[in-house]
RNA sequence: UCCUCGAUAGCUCAAUGGUAGAGCACGCGGCUGUUAACCGCGGGGUUGUAGGUUCGAGUCCUACUCGAGGAGCCA
């Protein structure tokens, strides 16, 4: 018999269909029972009777997460949370399971966390990974449909892209190599071939950063676009996160609805994003009561208090040079600050894109690798995209986790990637 | 690295310094519409580790281990 996805029941009301899935939970009182089965794409109750003695006996043997092939027929039924049942004619395990140790109780986040590999198989887990898989999606889709090429990044590097972060070292057969923190200097070059271009994958921090916000691994989508001026730049973002938003409103309403998110909170998204210069930004906290200085950089709180003044995602821009990175662009009416500008999501998610338009100087560029006392020999192939035919160019990096986390509600990053890396936390 | 909090049954949690408890899970029995089903019975513990105070420590003190949240750094 064909299997039919528990999604696509609604399309087979009165046939018989055959699910292959694994046991959510069974409830039985002596002459009838219920058989709560997943099969990934949804849930559905199968329901049957003792007189159908072989399916009963068989569901009697079923525990909690058994695999199995259950076929019955569909009917619509008010009383079902996703509006249709199977009245059960079969039942066929496939792999009886041992005692599971994930219960339909509440659990700890430690208990949890060490059985990652089971946790991913409740409903609002797999809700969260849907989401992410649909924003994922969406973001590959706003890139096609805008003219960007994809161009992966290498993950092995030889030197830091920015110098000041923590990298995890490898062993490059007796050289030393990096894992990637940012596959941007890259993506100036392919933009340089291609025009406009992105990359997505995985992304390392060796930082001991510990919070809700902190991944060791972390995945983010980088565009990069030659002839783009920071505007161009701000514009293409909130266009790409109004379009996510979007596609996720359109083809996760029942993952949202199970998360229990506030979708009034990201229907109110709406283009233009508010833009706001980091000079205002510091006069809007301390307008607020912080004791906050022109030069510093703003941490979480700050972030959260900044974001919370907006519906929409908030862009701060022109930040002071000295707390960007060397390769920030000055901006030609104030040179104490950078055209760079930063995205900060609403409701205390704070930031999840950082970007701006990059040095085209050749000699500024220079000036600044010095500064930041980098490795020139390292550089020289990114100088060399400003040697031939240099031009204005900007782009920006997404952190996929933390938008999902803020699309999805979560109150901690963990949640938003299937196995999280956390400081000192790699199992499973 | 620093600050704060925590660790008791498989899980979630109780227990004035005075006999170690409940719910869930599991096993057995009952129940024809259950929604984390319900009812009855049952097994289940070196209270994170080491030391100290005390007639007596799950409870108070010290150190350590592990975990959680936050700071710094950033997406």
């Amino acid at each position: 018999m064909t299997p039919t996805l528990i999604k696509n029941l609604s399309r087979h009301v009165g046939e018989e269909v055959e699910i292959r899935g694994w046991l959510f939970n069974k409830r039985s009182s002596g002459k009838i029972a219920f058989l709560i089965v997943r099969d990934g794409s949804g849930v559905v109750q199968g329901v049957l009777l003792k007189t159908n003695e072989t399916a009963f006996a068989a569901a009697e043997m079923l525990t909690q997460e058994s695999s199995l092939y259950l076929r019955g027929t569909v009917r619509a039924e008010p009383r079902a949370t996703g509006g249709y049942e199977i009245d059960v004619t079969q039942v066929i395990p496939v792999s009886i399971a041992g005692e599971y140790p994930i219960s339909l109780k509440e659990h700890g986040v430690e208990f949890l966390a060490e059985r990652r590999h089971l946790w991913i198989r409740t409903p609002k887990q797999a809700a969260i990974l849907r989401i992410r898989a649909e924003i994922e999606f969406a973001l590959r889709e706003f890139f096609y449909r805008n003219d960007f090429v994809l161009a992966d990044a290498p993950i092995i590097t030889p030197a830091a892209c920015e110098g000041t972060t923590n990298l995890f070292e490898i062993d490059y057969h007796g050289d030393k190599g990096y894992l990637s923190q940012s596959g941007q200097l890259y993506n100036e070059a392919t933009a340089a071939a291609l025009g406009r271009i992105y990359c997505f994958g995985p992304t390392f921090r060796a930082e001991k950063s510990k919070t809700r916000r902190h991944l060791l691994e972390f995945w983010m989508i980088e565009a990069e676009a030659a002839f783009f001026d920071v505007d161009d730049n701000m514009r293409l973002q909130e266009d790409m996160v109004v379009y996510v938003i979007e596609r996720v409103l359109e083809r996760c309403r029942n993952e949202l609805k199970l998360l229990e998110r506030d979708i009034s909170k990201l229907e109110a998204v709406k283009k233009p994003f508010p833009r706001i210069s980091y000079t205002d930004a510091v006069a809007l906290l301390n307008k607020a009561g912080e004791a906050f200085e022109w030069g510093d950089d703003f941490g979480a709180p700050h972030e959260t208090i900044i974001g919370n003044h907006f519906d929409s995602p908030v862009f701060v821009h022109r930040y002071p040079t000295a707390i960007k990175a060397f390769y920030m662009k000055p901006d030609p009416e104030d040179e104490k600050v950078v055209l760079g500008a930063d995205l900060l999501a609403p409701e205390g998610y704070g930031e999840i894109i950082g970007g701006g338009q990059r040095i085209d100087d050749l000699a500024l560029l220079e000036q600044r690798l010095a500064e930041h006392q980098l490795p020139r020999e390292a550089f020289e192939w990114y100088l060399d995209l400003r040697r031939y035919g240099s031009v204005p160019h900007s782009g920006f990096g997404l952190g996929i986790e933390r938008t999902v986390a803020w699309i999805c509600g979560l109150d901690h990053i963990r949640e938003s990637i299937p196995f999280p890396r956390l400081l000192h936390k790699m199992y499973p």
